[in-house]
DNA sequence: CCGGATCCCCAGGGATACTG
DNA sequence: CAGTATCCCTGGGGATCCGG
């Protein structure tokens, strides 16, 4: 990206982080992790190799992520986040918390994949009762499966399924993320397609943070 | 700017704000309240008049902004933020936090305004003794001239001069702002052609946002 | 002078194919 | 699997011009 010229902090950050597609590779990464070059193409989908390439080299320049040679079993590079770039999270979250207002609908052409299933709940919302017992809610959209546990005062998160959910949620993710993230009530969620199966008053127990309270992890 | 189509707020805010000069934009519109195009086009160096008026109208169409055809005495079109637009202040903010890191140096190329002299103390610090009284910092950078009240707990700020200001600091922009939000020290301040002048101990009373308490005004 | 519209040129992005 | 190479096309930058 041609750099915007300007002594200005904002204008710093997104002469490095302000072309398309770096923002949401810096996303996967946070959310899965070290990654290798394929797992950061399935992640992204639409990203062409050929961009995805020359993304990774421009991070990688610019100090944000390092490559790593992993020994086998995995022998093959990964790319992970470096201290400056895992500290864009705090900026990915505010960015996220307000894009939340465009969640309430979801479009037949739109991608979705199970991680992100798993990590908007974990950004996004907390436990509103830090000192109510453990509670387990499964996530289904599709293919695309989560487990959320909330226990202390946080929700954290991961793909795959529960044993024994406390509650489960099923239906478009408009319907499960919207009502989780707090854009639409569970009336509106029930209409277009939420079921809701267990105990209900567990969804008492989540928050979604608000936008005046978007800070770091 | 193409739809990443991905259901994930990130990707959903930058299919809004992604586009090169769109945050920019609502930067100057944050900082400067509403605008005249003009306003617009000199608080943005190098921006293009035709890409300008293409991103006004993107930013109207996605309510982030609104049009306000202002009566005499200033008989012009004016552009300011709506509610959705002044809501991604927090995400500003975040992104500018991150930024900072970039900001201990200055190329001769930079562009550098009055606006950003002023807004940069206003966003990224705050009154580190609020019971203390009050203090006035004058600011000039070349040109560039700011004024901070340091009062209460909150720093205000404004373009212009102060009548008996506590502290003058003079300098190039990277001393001075990278001293004021703590990306660099007095004394490196001082090598790179800071000049402090009057009691310096106001310093103190100033403490630069850090990272992980990024949050909304 | 303000608020754009028009035109031309080039860099950056997207799709596909191909290679070590 | 991990990219590179190629081609095409859109979108951005810069200058100029125009109506109010």
């Amino acid at each position: 990206m041609r750099s915007y010229g300007q002594y200005c902090s904002i204008a710093r950050a997104l002469d490095v982080v302000g072309d398309r597609w770096t923002l949401l590779i810096v996303r996967e990464l946070l959310i899965q992790g070290p990654c290798r070059f394929t797992d950061l193409k399935n992640g992204l989908p639409g990203i062409a190799a050929n961009l995805l390439s020359t993304r990774l080299r421009e991070l990688e320049q610019a100090e944000l992520i390092e490559r790593h040679e992993a020994p086998p079993p995995i022998a093959t590079t990964l790319y992970r986040l470096t201290e400056a770039g895992h500290a864009l999270e705090p900026a990915l979250k505010a960015v996220g918390l307000w894009g939340m207002r465009y969640m309430s609908t979801v479009d037949r052409q739109d991608t979705f994949l199970p991680q992100w299933l798993a990590y908007a709940p974990a950004w996004f919302t907390v436990d509103a009762d830090p000192e109510a017992p453990p509670v387990v809610v499964q996530l289904d959209v599709g293919d695309a499966h989560a487990v959320m546990e909330i226990s202390g005062g946080r929700v954290e998160t991961h793909v795959g399924r529960a044993d024994s959910p406390d509650l489960v949620l099923n239906g478009p993710a408009n319907a499960v993320l919207g009502l989780l993230m707090g854009v639409i009530d569970l009336d509106v969620a029930t209409q277009i397609g939420l079921t809701a199966t267990g105990s209900r008053d567990v969804l008492s127990r989540l928050r979604p943070i608000a936008e005046s309270a978007a800070h770091a992890s």
